[in-house]
DNA sequence: CCGCCGATCTTT
DNA sequence: AAGATCGGCGGG
């Protein structure tokens, strides 16, 4: 019998481009004071090179975290409702980020609903990037918040599975511009997806 | 199931 | 004015 190890992720992992990230962070569990799931959906986001980026215009008050250290969150404010949050990637000062869009919910599902009251199925809780900050009470102050160090009760863990070896891939959703590129990566059939696939 | 609409903060 | 969204409502 081969016991599971879980182990938090260490800085290196977060150094990679943004493409690299979204796929290996498919599969690890994403927790808030224990609360949350296994990711399911991802989507990559750059810098100036990207329209489709919060970063593509340059540094705001808003995007600061992306030029950030990797390893920590970049936590936004959207609609004038809801927080999404992001893994920032890469180096120092280049704009890099990876949005949460989707978990598996595997910790805490009694808080999640609590927290998600109007969520009337389980897979309601954590399917879409808003949904899972409100399920996980991700907000604004988890902006900049070190996943390594976890101070802010968020961290990233590895449990032993595996990335898909084959995971879909297609178009970021919601964007005008930039939508073109294929830099959303999800888990195949999984039912806790935004949009079925 | 689908489409429309409002919520009202941030940036342009 | 539009946006990396969601949930309620009306119609088929």
């Amino acid at each position: 019998m081969i016991l599971s190890t879980v182990r938090a992720l260490e800085r290196d992992f977060y150094g990679r481009d943004a493409g690299g990230l979204a796929r290996e962070l498919l599969g690890k569990l994403l927790l808030c004071d224990g609360v949350g799931g296994r990711i399911v959906e991802v989507e990559a986001y750059g810098g100036a090179d990207d329209p489709g980026s919060h970063a593509f215009r340059g540094r705001t008050r808003r995007n600061a975290s992306m030029f950030g250290p990797p390893g920590h969150l970049y936590v936004y404010f959207i609609y004038g409702v809801h927080w999404c949050a992001n893994v920032v990637c890469g180096a120092e000062g280049v704009p890099g980020a990876v949005l949460v869009r989707a978990l598996a919910p595997t910790h805490g599902v009694d808080a999640m609903r609590r927290r998600r009251a109007r969520a009337r199925r389980e897979r309601d809780l954590c399917s879409g990037p808003a949904r899972l900050c409100q399920a996980l009470a991700i907000d604004g102050s988890h902006d900049g918040a070190d996943l390594v160090g976890g101070h802010a009760g968020v961290r990233l863990f590895d449990d032993g599975t595996a990335p898909p070896a084959r995971p879909r891939r297609g178009p970021r959703i919601g964007l005008a511009a930039g939508a073109e590129r294929p830099w959303r990566w999800y888990v195949a059939g999984d039912s806790n997806l935004s949009r079925p696939g």
